[in-house]
DNA sequence: TAATTTTGGTTTATTTTATAAACTATTTTA
DNA sequence: TAAAATAGTTTATAAAATAAACCAAAATTA
């Protein structure tokens, strides 16, 4: 029997955020927003649910005097999307 | 920038039904409910999604008296299942 | 320098999707 | 022959994604 996918990964945003921020060391909200060709209201109620399931931190500043959102993967959310992937390739094979 | 994931697969169960009509000639209602461990209901409805967009066809015919639902991927759904492990990989990696 | 636009977001509303519940028809079993 | 099981479909509900509206400050431009 096929494995259940994590219903908070299997979503093309925020599974297009926890792919960026697996090879970076951190990610600003701009570049989240451009990289995943998200609006600004998506990206930012999807990086507060994957806050809240501690696969990301987000880290509120300022640049200047500008407003700067800047986001982290964790060590749950790095082996919750390892978890995925392993899951996924039943799916789409190898 | 991350390539769009088709909707119509990027869905837990219509991928777990494409994946496993990939591997066979044709599979029957029965058979797909419980390797997806889905509900009827939920089964039922997401086959009528990919039968609609083209991605399998749908035969209803009779086991002796029983109704039997037997399923087929199309040349279709074969390609865009393709595209979308090819699109998936950019996310996931390798 | 006052009005306008842009930047960097958040909050709320709407739409879409997935899922569950209720239902139908027939058939098998107790 | 009543009850339960099979093989589904249809409809209602819950959850999710997305879009629209909004906010505050900063930068631009007329």
């Amino acid at each position: 029997m096929l494995k259940d996918l994590d219903p908070l990964l299997h979503s093309q945003l925020r599974l297009g955020v926890m792919s960026l921020l697996m090879s970076v060391d951190s990610a600003e909200f701009t570049y989240l927003k451009e990289k995943t060709n998200s609006t600004a209201g998506n990206l930012s109620v999807q990086l507060d649910k994957l806050s809240e399931a501690g696969y990301i931190t987000i880290e509120k500043s300022f640049r200047g005097k500008k407003p700067l959102t800047t986001c982290k993967i964790t060590k749950q959310g790095l082996k919750a999307f390892e978890e995925y992937v392993n899951a996924l390739k039943q799916y789409i094979g190898k």
